[in-house]
DNA sequence: ATAGGCATGTAAGCAGTTACATGATTTA
DNA sequence: TAAATCATGTAACTGCTTACATGCCTAT
């Protein structure tokens, strides 16, 4: 159990297909959850048989039809059950930052170099969310949304989701500058350890 | 191939055993890859017999005795192809998070307290993270250190641990503090959507 | 026509989690 | 003598990833 109450909190939002939460779980849901596509059609088949969600035929002429789903009341006491129940650790897994980790034996150029990309990849999520943000809370400044605000749910996920970003491009940035000065102050092979 | 290459980088520190590798993994080694032990010992085994690490036996008095391991050429070329080769996208899976995302529908209070526990636990991890930088850095400031030092990586991947902790800990803290705002405000029952 | 976005799946394989199992030694 | 720490595994299961497969509609 697990995509499950993803799948269940994403479709609060509102009606959604697979295609549809596919690409917002692609961003990875604010940046907490990502999922394949081919997870989440056969996630839906699984909440729909238990009863957690229900699906409906929606028919377009401009192009395929889909289904799109909703949360039953089942599912929403599922969701509290979940709520209340305590949570596994936050699991981080980046490949980035192992290479990192090893960069003192390795040639450093690679990974410097896919730093500066996670820091562009950064940049342009931080900037998604951003515009997220703004896009939830509509006319209301933050501060007033908070407090007034109905489904703040997402807008503090997203803060989140920019705070994340903000961090992983500053760091990316800087760790990537900083192998590049070591780089040019020794030129040829850094001291063997 | 996932563990694979942070066991590698987490055994260029030294050698360590099985045992001592589930503790550094057990708080995520610098918080960028979890693993729990039975992976590791299973990890290990396959690591040796591809020859990418060797084992020696150590015989302790005071304690059971134990094999501690130490990467191999072959472990390092095969860091190196894999710090060369393109990345998967950093990920991340958190059950809070969900919860937070939801929290609208549902009781949150104990969300409130998810959020609570999160941040102490993140304050300690930070804790812990800034004795492993003054203890990585020695005499040296980490400006210097940074400068000159030999064995960088560690450090870096720990700075980042650093950034992420200090987000978590401000993000879980101003969250439930808003939600608990929010809580007083409309004693009984939030409007329902 | 062909590339790209929309839309939904199946199947196989690999990685990660949970539960179980064992045993030595040290500290309270 | 009971609990905690050190030390290492096996087995079963679940969840995630990768590869493959299909077909519609729109824009170029």
């Amino acid at each position: 159990m697990a995509l499950r109450h993803a799948v269940l909190a994403a479709l609060l939002d509102g009606e959604y297909s697979g295609y549809q939460l596919a690409k917002i779980f692609d961003v990875g849901v604010s940046n907490f959850w990502y999922a394949a596509p081919q997870q989440l059609y056969s996630e839906l088949t699984k909440l729909e048989s238990d009863g957690l969600i229900s699906g409906r035929q929606v028919i377009q002429h401009d192009r395929p039809n889909k289904r799109v789903f909703t949360v039953t009341a089942a599912g929403i006491d599922e969701l509290a059950a979940f709520a209340a129940a305590t949570s596994k650790p936050l699991s981080i897994r980046d490949d980035l930052a192992v290479k990192v980790q090893a960069v003192d034996q390795l040639d450093p150029a690679p990974v410097i170099a896919q730093l500066e990309e996670r820091a562009a990849d950064a940049s342009a999520k931080l900037a998604l969310f951003e515009q997220t943000l703004r896009r939830l809370r509509g006319d209301l400044d933050e501060e007033a949304f908070l407090r007034q605000g109905h489904r703040i749910g997402p807008y503090l996920t997203c803060l989140g989701g920019c705070r994340l970003e903000r961090e992983i491009r500053d760091w990316s940035l800087s760790t990537a500058a900083l192998l590049r000065t070591r780089l040019t102050r020794s030129p040829e092979g850094v001291p063997a350890p």
